[in-house]
DNA sequence: GACATATAGTCCAGACCATACCATACTGCT
DNA sequence: AGCAGTATGGTATGGTCTGGACTATATGTC
């Protein structure tokens, strides 16, 4: 046992502290806002990190010794956070230790599904229409992305970043969402036909 | 607008409000644990819903009266909890409204090949590996449920909501799971090769 | 009776979350 | 200059969620 390797830290480092090293270690000292962005312009299109988290979590990480803050005396008073040896140690020891939990898959849609049959017909099949609907927009925004379509317009910012994503980990964005379609087109032509008897 | 129906109840009801309606809606009066082994049989394959809620979230229901208690007055005091009319009610009107949310994708390997470059490409390939064994065991999980090799042990319980999740939605998840074997063998072969290069 | 395992439920601190709110800066119009 | 409107940037609040650790009852079995 003894996981740890820190001898207990105040508090575990999460996903989000994960992103927010990885954001300013390849993206320099970042302002929580800009890091707000690049989620939004990247991660945050299937996993939805509340932008309260994106100013909180920086703190934790200065008081961790993984960030260090400096904050405009006047003005916006941003704060800006840089990382330190720590944070990048951190990272590192984190990428050279694979993650092995499974994927959280949640969705409303799927689970109004999961009881359709308490439901009518007619519901199961508008069901399947708004899901169709979300799907194919979710599947067209992926394509323009990987087109390049975005990224570009704003500003040069959070081009490494942008990138990244493009190549990496959006096609996996584009394999779910043609899944999805494939999956509520059978629903809306099959109907929940409860083809599990037999 | 003026959304709600109710009046303004004290609280919204989210997805594991509806989740603990249509569970007990469709297998009768049940106790927490009960709702706890379905769940894990079923949609908790892939979205997690802590036990403690599963407990907690029932009272909440109670209290807006879309469900009734009973409790055994000696032994191991279990709450047995049965819908209501109004409970009933607010199922249906929740399936005839489709939900509009996105799909939310959480998955912690995904995250770190997102920060891939950050790393070696050792630990890449190690993160793709990993994937690879995670997904391929859901996959031959997800097969054996389909043809029915489990489900039937233990008990005769919950065999509607069994049956009607291997018929409907544990589809979804076959689909999601092939998506992410191709896409983690992809990453496999290629590596983060930065592809993404023109 | 002693021990192990499965069943059933409770509790809690800390993290999370949505949402509303506050403040500063820029932009264009008159 | 004065003002409105919008984008930028950040904070506050309180309920909700979370993951353990913990307690206790029942069943078996040596």
């Amino acid at each position: 046992m003894s996981i740890d390797t820190t001898a207990a830290p105040p508090t575990r480092l999460t996903s989000t502290s994960y992103l927010v090293l990885g954001l300013i270690e390849r993206e320099g000292p970042s302002t929580p806002y800009e890091l707000k962005r690049h989620v939004a312009a990247t991660i945050g299109h299937f996993w939805s990190f509340p932008h309260a988290l994106l100013y909180k979590e920086p703190a934790r990480l200065v008081e961790l010794g993984l960030l260090t803050e400096e904050r405009e005396a006047e003005g916006r008073r941003r704060r800006l956070f840089t990382i330190t040896v720590r944070g990048r140690a951190a990272i590192r020891a984190w990428l050279a230790k694979p993650a092995h939990e499974p994927t959280e898959l949640r969705d409303a849609g799927l689970l109004q599904l999961f009881f359709a049959d308490l439901g009518s017909t007619d519901d199961c099949r508008a069901l399947a229409v708004a899901q169709l609907a979300i799907h194919r927009a979710a599947l067209a925004r992926y394509e323009d992305d990987r087109r390049g379509d975005r990224g570009l317009n704003g500003s040069d910012a959070a081009a490494r970043t942008v990138e990244h994503w493009r190549g990496v980990t959006l096609p996996m964005g584009l394999l779910y969402e043609r899944a999805a379609v494939e999956f509520w087109e059978r629903v809306f032509w099959e109907g929940v036909a409860d083809d599990a008897r037999r």
